[in-house]
RNA sequence: GGCGACAUAGCCAAGCGGUAAGGCAUGGGUCUGCAACACCCUGAUCACCAGUUCAAAUCUGGUUGUCGCCUCCA
């Protein structure tokens, strides 16, 4: 696998600090409102990405959290008049739900935050104890220009950032560049205790901890949107490096945003879509295939032509594993092992299986990867045509299946019933086919077809799906 | 101002030195009672200019354009 280390700026082989084992944190979603399509790309992918190294036979150990502690929540809280932690606490309900949606994996670990405060506590007294923080008023601000490699993750020289600083500074830092590590309790706000006196923690802080907890000091992979490099990772390598001496993750990947209408998304603008929202209007399949479609480092956009476009792609290929189950199913195929004729075909599927994996291993290249899954589509509509064996069919769809599952693509047709109703229409045009009476099977297949199910007649009976 | 991306057919999108994957859409055809699915055919010299090289979309320099970060937004 080689992976882009926005560390070294290149691709780099990936070696993992154990043998057999991927220790990766994603950095999760603040919880102050449901999460929006853009949260989506990232926790896509590296889904994605942890999918694969356990198709590979890592051991993932998957750790990504919730920040639900924030001013945001806090803002939103007092606008609903309701406590931060009714806020937080809903959102992560919905969180989940959309992440089932969107077929994401749970994580090994995923922690909350507001639980984790204990820890954080502990290491900010690391960081004062060697000298790397500082506490004012109640306020413990980390000391940037004491840990030398600050910048080396964003490429930023430590004098041009406080040459181009333009926020308000703060009048008790020592340094405009500090960062709060700790900050003190204003009234109405949730707060905990700490030897700096009630208060609650700094953002950055939050990772830092929780990763070091549920992976250890060193991990292999820490991911996120690529907005995150600059300050939230930097300032994370600044405080785990301090604190325990050791270099902190070896790989950093960082995917690209998506865009909506060409234009960055947001509330003003109006083009802010929640993920609930999106997957009112299409299968959360295709969001996945969607954000799949694309390399992850490429600025993604999005739109409901966009949409319509990948809707469309990705059905080609859940009609080719329905059309194979179907004809598989129906006893009409023939054959336990392979025709001679077939064994170059096997040979194909298998060659564009190691396609697919070279590309995949290409820095998650999972465009090149679902072009690799078309071809194989391809042989596979083909062989339907001709006379082909159980055998063949079988490899070509278990192999469809199987990549596709990869991505979180669920290719398999869903085990459905059609209500009797439906069933004996279905039964009345075909005796009306049969007695030439097209103008009664046609009125059927209309009326179905306004209920979303499109029939159509193959060689071995009537198939229907779902539109 | 600093740092960093990107520019490939109508659209989306791979490509990482050897003469352009895949998908969507379009048009023509085959299959079908008609359709649908599927199949066949249909399309680009890769923003522009100049270099390096036997050979460049792929490397170098420049130009133009778009974008991101530098503000606790993934």
């Amino acid at each position: 696998m080689r992976i882009y280390n926005t560390l070294s700026q290149k691709k780099e082989e990936f070696i993992p600090i154990e043998e057999g084992k991927v220790r990766m944190y994603v950095c999760g979603p603040t919880v102050y409102s449901y999460i929006h399509i853009g949260n989506a790309r990232p926790i896509i992918v590296f889904d994605t990405f942890r999918r694969y190294m356990e198709y590979k036979g890592y051991d993932v150990n998957y750790v990504t959290n919730f920040t639900d502690v924030d001013d945001k929540i806090i803002k939103r809280a007092i606008e609903e008049g309701i406590d931060t932690r009714e806020v937080s606490e809903n959102y992560i309900k919905e969180a989940y739900r959309d992440m089932e949606a969107l077929n994401v994996n749970e994580a090994t670990h995923h922690p909350k935050a507001t639980e984790e405060i204990d820890g954080m506590i502990s290491m900010i007294s690391t960081l004062i104890d060697k000298g790397h923080a500082y506490e004012k008023n109640g306020t413990v601000y980390y000391k940037t220009r004491s840990f030398e490699d600050y910048g080396k993750l964003s490429k930023k020289n430590i004098d041009d950032l406080e040459s181009g600083s333009r926020i308000a500074v703060a009048e008790e830092k020592d340094d405009p560049l500090d960062f709060v590590l700790w900050k003190p309790k204003k009234d109405g706000e949730p707060y905990w205790v700490s030897p700096w006196g009630d208060g609650r923690p700094g953002w950055h802080i939050e990772c830092s901890v929780m990763s070091a907890k549920y992976l250890g000091d060193q991990i292999d992979i820490h991911a996120g949107g690529e907005d995150l490099i600059f300050p939230h990772h930097e300032n994370e390598i600044a405080q785990s490096e301090a604190a325990s001496g050791k270099s902190f993750a070896n790989y950093w990947m960082h995917n690209a945003f998506l865009n909506i209408d060409n234009k960055k998304m947001s509330k003003s603008e109006g083009n802010f879509f929640t993920v609930r929202e999106i997957c009112q209007q299409y299968d959360p399949q295709v969001v996945r295939f969607f954000m799949l479609n694309a390399h992850y480092r490429s600025p993604l956009n999005f739109s409901k032509d966009l949409m319509e476009a990948a809707n469309s792609s990705l059905t080609r290929i859940l009609t080719c594993v329905s059309q194979l189950e179907f004809l598989l199913e129906s006893g009409a195929v023939q054959g336990d092992d392979l025709l001679d004729s077939e064994l170059a075909l096997v040979k194909d599927i298998e060659d564009l299986q190691k396609k697919y994996e070279d590309s995949m291993e290409d820095d998650l290249n999972t465009a090149d990867a679902i072009a690799a899954i078309f071809e194989i589509v391809k042989i596979a509509n083909i062989s339907c045509k001709g006379e082909s064996s159980k055998a063949l069919l079988t490899f070509a769809k278990d192999k469809i299946v199987e990549l596709a599952g990869i991505l979180g693509i669920n290719a398999h047709r869903d085990e459905e019933l059609l209500d009797e109703k439906i069933e004996s229409l279905i039964e009345e045009r075909q005796q009306a086919r049969k007695n030439k009476d097209f103008a009664r099977s046609d009125e059927i297949r209309d009326m179905l077809l306004n209920k979303g199910i499109v029939l159509e007649d193959t060689r071995e009976g009537v198939r229907w799906r779902r539109i």
